[in-house]
DNA sequence: GAGCTCATTTCACAGTGTGACATCACTAAG
DNA sequence: CTTAGTGATGTCACACTGTGAAATGAGCTC
């Protein structure tokens, strides 16, 4: 006889997620969460940080797969290759199938503030892992960090777009579709732009 | 003589800032900041709806000038025109003088956990009217959606730049760089793609 | 000076999150 | 068989966050 039964995290996101969507978030309290799964607030805090956390489990994964996808990129391909194919990779590892489940845990997080900014800063594990990538791929850390928040952007887009549907496009043709109608509306850099910028940034180094 | 102090909102901002700076975010709880302003903790509840919003405020002044500004925006222009007008109409409003100010309050919610997932949020705010201005000149909403966070990250790497440096090149300029340089790595919509994407919307529909 | 206003205080409270320490089935030595 | 871990959980105590509801009291108006 086990002392304790197996799974207790999982059983704990899965009354979690019961609960926030039969009350509502703030609604539920962390203790109420526990008594369902037969523990104690205190074993909840130890497996989640904070309340929020129990329904984000699964970005912290996507971004460990993609920090380990990303490396394993064909060598040779110029940046916006990379881009098309790391979005397909994106989309091969987390958007296949269980389109219900993504489409009632993404009502639940917009049904709340707190959820929303939560979600908001686990774009921020994503796209970390692919700035860090393509700063690797010679990129400044600046124009890494803005083409990395870009393509998280037209991913997040796409997934949107993805969710109302039901056929079975995958995300990341979603995905380039909105970057290449993006392109369509950026300012080209030459009309304007005086770009004073080379100059000034050796000032800065006296 | 006057039964309560003048401007508290200010001072409890300027007691929060000083306390932070001294302690750290985590390290200064709520009391501790009204004490310093000789009101109670409730108080400071009144103005703030919670510990973080007092770095903030400011965020939400921006959001409401750049909601008037850009419905100022000159007839006939494009919509790349138009977002460099925008750009131009928000370096001018935020980002005039007290570089070193921002630099201080950049330096405190990037020490913070919880005050970066806020800032991050506040985005939100920035890129709500900007997007909600792309919608009524005619792009889709997801459209309007990637082209308010692509320019809103590109205004927020160019701020970065800015505060690193001395000189006085206006952030807009270095926001239209960032975003020239950023095309020059997107992907361009005819190299792959097979876009089946105007048919499917209209299917949808039924 | 009666009454009104309004920022603030006071009080009580539910909930969040954490540190320190106790418990107890199970397990691997000896 | 005993003994000493190990590891997930419980227990307890606590500081802090955030929020309703009612009380206070200075200044203003008529």
């Amino acid at each position: 006889m086990v002392r304790w039964e197996a799974g207790t995290r999982e059983r704990l996101i899965h009354a979690a997620f019961e609960l926030f969507e039969e009350q509502g978030f703030a609604e539920t309290s962390v203790p109420e969460i526990a008594a369902r799964v037969g523990v104690t607030s205190r074993t909840f805090f130890r497996y989640f940080g904070d309340k929020r956390e129990v329904l984000f489990g699964n970005e912290d994964l996507m971004a460990e797969q993609l920090r380990a996808g990303l490396s394993e990129a064909p060598p040779g391909l110029s940046t916006d290759e990379f881009i098309v194919w790391a979005l397909g990779g994106i989309a091969r590892e987390g958007f296949t199938g269980n389109r219900d489940e993504m489409r009632r845990l993404r009502a639940l997080v917009e049904s709340d503030e707190h959820l929303r900014e939560r979600a908001l800063s686990k774009r921020l594990v994503l796209y970390g892992p692919f700035s860090d990538a393509l700063v690797c791929r010679g990129l400044s850390p600046m124009q890494a960090r803005l083409l990395a928040e870009t393509t998280i952007a037209a991913l997040q887009v796409a997934a949107d777009e993805w969710l109302l549907r039901e056929d079975s496009v995958s995300v990341d043709v979603l995905a380039l579709d909105a970057i290449g109608a993006l392109e369509q509306y950026l300012p080209k850099l030459s009309i304007n732009a005086p770009a004073a910028v080379d100059v000034d940034v050796d000032e800065i180094a006296k």
